[in-house]
DNA sequence: CCAAAAGTGTTCTGAGTACACCCATGG
DNA sequence: CCATGGGTGTACTCAGAACACTTTTGG
């Protein structure tokens, strides 16, 4: 079978999803968008699109970021910049029967963004929205509120959502991005919030700050201090150049 | 832009390809195949083959496995059965200039085998062997052997190569993965040696010892005992159910 | 007897945990 | 003055590192 032979594979459409995730007032949040077509229409999903012709696979995820967010991220190679998005490529997922229409396979993106004004709804998506993972998940953990269970996400999202959850919690633990969450200057404090909130544990805060502010290239002083979280006036930090953390920042028992 | 109009989006090629690791006299090795046709003709690539048009992606490197070595893998969802290995996913590769011949979208597999008698050259592959990754992808440690520098992958193997091996080598850290480059029963001397192959460190066998024994559900005995490597009879174990290993093995420095 | 690999015991030390305590601000 | 969060000091504990030592085979 020569490779030429355009009888000799199968023709696939070929797409992006995005997993962006985000912590807003204390919760871990994904953004999702509501479907204006069938097939499931007006059920959340994840942003995505078809990958072009002449295009790389991060750079659709990139190009899908900006039209629906204004997001501006960079390559997988070099974590956060711009205003701040990480991007990395999460897991593909082909299953025949995936989409209904046709076969599809999507190469998802997972994106960790600093806390966003608003989505701003923009091209082909109807509206979007931040949404607590707990609640498109349906509740994880026992602390999660009752009632309003939505409907579950469209095609596959809720597994591709799901495993980009995993990754997130997973890699803050050795990895600094955690940061990722943070705006340009952050607190020792702001940044713990991240790490209970992604994990949904409470963590001590004076250890937090000792492990933390003791790794060399983790946190780099960035001069000022604040008040916005009250109390006493907090260092700012900025991120450092290290990326790997080393020992790891260790989760909590559940 | 109705997703019904296939004018609407590109059509892709969709293959897998495999990065089929094993630990073969004391080296990580990595199954290549001779190319027979261009591009590249006569270099050495990983297997792999195009994803079929009613076919799951797990399952067509399944397919392409047992094509090219007659190894039998299983879900990655259940990682070692069969005659031993652990397929998973490792990443998806779309540079739309990586094939020269047209748009190939390559979603890459992982498999960790046993050291295996000999690959048998089957199917559409002219001839396949195991060689170090050391030899594939230039001497990243000093102690490699010199001279002899094969003429580098084809395509972008290389690249999805050392990602594979990236990914086994900080995955035996935490999971009990390395049970995967063991025969079904072995001893925890050779449970050391494929660390000690994979990382290219060495370490105590007292310390690890204690640690791979200690560690609950990592091994169950298997009941008897072996001298095949000679000195003191070892006690034989099996791959316990225990398949995250906490706290990890830790990776001694480079 | 000796080499080689398996396995056990013991000491030292680095890092996480828990928690008492002090600091600096806003209201 | 006091509530709130920021930050430091310290004792306890656990697990890895290093290494002396014994065990059991083959040659």
């Amino acid at each position: 079978m020569s490779p030429y032979d355009p009888s000799a594979f199968p023709p696939f459409a070929v797409t992006v999803d995005l997993v962006v995730l985000t912590v807003r007032r204390h919760a871990l949040c994904a953004l999702v968008v509501r479907r204006g077509e069938p097939p499931f229409q007006g059920r959340w999903a994840l942003p995505g699109g078809f990958v072009r012709g002449d295009e790389d696979l991060a750079a659709a995820a990139a190009r899908e970021l900006a039209e629906e967010t204004g997001l501006c991220a960079h390559d997988p190679a070099s974590p956060a910049l711009g205003n701040g998005a990480h991007l990395e490529q999460l897991a593909t997922y082909g299953d025949p029967k995936r989409d209904p229409r046709m076969r599809v396979v999507s190469v998802a993106h997972l994106v960790l963004a600093p806390d966003l004004p608003a989505p701003r709804a923009g091209g082909d998506a109807n509206s979007a929205r931040w949404a607590p993972v707990e609640d498109l998940l349906g509740q994880e953990n026992g602390f999660g509120r009752e009632g309003e269970q939505p409907a579950p996400l469209a095609f596959d999202h809720a597994r591709i959502l799901a495993d980009g959850v995993e990754r997130a919690r997973s890699k803050i633990e050795y990895s600094s991005l955690a940061t990722a969450f943070c705006p340009p200057e952050f607190t020792v404090g702001e940044l713990r919030r991240v790490y209970e909130a992604v994990w949904g544990v409470a963590l001590d805060p004076r250890n937090f700050h000792r492990k933390v502010t003791g790794t060399p290239g983790f946190l780099v002083p960035a001069g000022g201090t604040t008040t916005r979280q009250g109390g006493r006036p907090a260092q700012l930090f900025r991120a450092g150049g290290a990326t790997l953390l080393n020992p790891p920042m260790l989760r909590p028992e559940v």
